[in-house]
DNA sequence: GTGAAAGCGCTAACAT
DNA sequence: ATGTTAGCGCTTTCAC
């Protein structure tokens, strides 16, 4: 006879138990009073059994569901997976689990993905980014959950946003590169088609520079491949063709640890001669020769207040969303002098 | 009066199209015969209304769920998304959703996460190492899916397995050290208490110095941090206390490039006076000013086989399980002479 | 090609 | 403290 393996259900386990149905569920969700006689005894039960709840059947008859989805452009970016951190240690102690997606920065892809995570009926959104296409916005909307969209603040929200705005993060950059000194800029980053995020910061950067009367002299761009190594590369080639640089700011600082590397290694004067600087302050500047100059992105604290967000908020009712914006800080390192 | 949300049923479509509950489920799931007519009423219907599927409703009528967990124990490794990566780009055309769920290596989270998955019955699920609590080994074994355990090959298996055998990474490295001549060795690695991975590559490689009469002669671990920078910090430690050593071990290529900055620095003739090397073959290496030793942990292949068996099982009457072995390959690098 | 009835495994609401 | 009934929103099965 062939084994047919049916998945457990609460009648079995009312029936090992001899307790009803509904007093073992009552059991497995320590909800209502049980007596701690029965309640033993169908806590035993289960074990022997084996028994794992069935959510789906759950979910649909309570109609509530404990996950969170969160929608991110990358895993591998280093920088989202901070965020992800963030916001699992927050829900962690709130009974919801968070449910990752991933777009590749494509807007086909995100629209899938939230189409298909408003399939589970979550119990609250966090989408990195505010440039969403219409479907999307449309669909979140409508959704009646929390939605917060996160990282960016700087253009219009559908519910709620935390994050940093990434026009002033570049201006700021900007400011601390001229009060420095430094006159001849260029801009090494990726191309910036779907990275919005690094698009703002391009062009607060490029706009408070463009105030003080100075442009930028040169650009790079890159697309794939090891940031590290890019950042040598495209450092190699805009050097090559602009000598008379004197600061170099990176869209990320992957790309700028490895432009500094290879300053360093053609016995560049940093920050004499030449400045540096990038954005994120990732964890990696620490063991590097020399502290790249940096600016926060707050990425721990987004992930913290975007899930509070969703937490507190009850399935109905709500209403309004709030806007959290984050002010980065510049890290001076050492390659601005 | 209250805005009362509801979320959209098959019913609404229904109503809105004229057509019934039934037919509009029909064209939505692109199954069975419906006439070109009533599907474009439906469709435009169910556009306009902005309707939702409900997966949990469809999910447990038709017993049939099209979500793969996958537990990892981190996501700030570097070397989890990359094969979370793989696994998302061959599902991605079978219908088939990842689910991620994160450990932090602690076997009390792994046990939670597990159940919590199982609970919404996937079809299958992904699972790091093979070392788990006898409580996850049980519900896995009998929760009737496939489930491929992945990175590791050292050790017994409950279902499924694709990865590496960690043992012999670390005898091949040894080998490969001992060929070139080095013969004082130091180990630097992360505190293994929870790490069987980084554990099996130590014993491997110290077996196979054993055997040639070699024993490492010093030691430095760390917990958390920038990696980079404990890097250099234990690199400098134990060649502090040990300088007599000529080659330097560490179980992870993030520390491995700390210590191999650090060295330059110090001016250290590399491979000459001293080797390095370290494990996973991570993008990082190719932006360093040295090309690190280091083994190919084959991420990408082994997210890729490990999507494919689950893809490929059918829900019901699967038995045995495959084990892939896939061998490391070396990569020598600049750094062993 | 389309529809009606039954039921997936649970929980809310109401007994007792 | 425990049990009973109805039904969550779909899909399966069977009828037309």
């Amino acid at each position: 006879m062939a084994d047919i393996r049916r998945t457990l259900t609460l009648r079995d386990v009312s029936e090992a138990s001899g307790v009803s149905e509904m007093t073992v569920s009552r059991v497995l969700r320590n909800s209502g009073d049980v007596s701690p006689a029965t309640r033993a005894k169908v806590l035993a039960a289960a074990k022997t059994l084996g028994y794992v709840p069935n959510k789906i059947a759950g979910a649909l008859a309570s109609q509530r569901v404990n996950l969170v989805g969160v929608v991110v452009p990358s895993l591998s970016n280093m920088v989202f997976p901070e965020v992800l951190g963030a916001i699992s240690s927050v829900l962690e102690d709130t009974g919801l689990q968070p449910v990752f997606g991933v777009t590749g920065y494509t807007p086909e892809k995100e629209e899938r993905v939230v189409y298909e995570m408003l399939s589970w009926r979550p119990s609250g959104l966090i989408l990195a980014g505010l440039e969403h296409d219409e479907a999307v916005r449309a669909m979140l909307a409508s959704a009646g959950i929390p939605v917060v969209e996160i990282m960016d603040t700087d253009g219009p929200v559908i519910d709620s946003a935390v994050g940093i705005s990434h026009t002033r993060a570049g201006r700021m950059m900007a400011e601390a590169i001229i009060a420095a000194g430094y006159r001849r800029i260029g801009f090494l980053g990726t191309r910036m088609t779907n990275d919005h995020r690094a698009r703002k910061r391009f062009e607060g950067f490029s706009a408070a520079l463009a105030e003080a009367g100075i442009a930028i002299e040169d650009q790079e761009s890159y697309e794939g491949g090891s940031a590290l190594a890019k950042g040598r590369e495209m450092t190699a080639a805009i050097l090559g063709r602009s000598p008379e640089l004197d600061f170099l700011y990176y869209s990320n600082d992957m790309i700028g640890a490895g432009g500094l590397l290879y300053c360093l290694e053609q016995g560049i004067d940093i920050p004499g001669r030449m400045g540096l600087a990038g954005f994120n302050d990732v964890e990696l500047l620490d063991g590097l020769p020399m502290r790249l100059a940096t600016m926060d992105a707050c990425r721990a604290e987004i992930g913290r207040q975007a899930a509070e967000i969703v937490a507190a908020k009850h399935p109905a009712g709500f209403i309004g969303g709030e806007v959290v914006t984050l002010t980065p800080r510049l890290q001076r390192g050492d390659t601005i002098r």
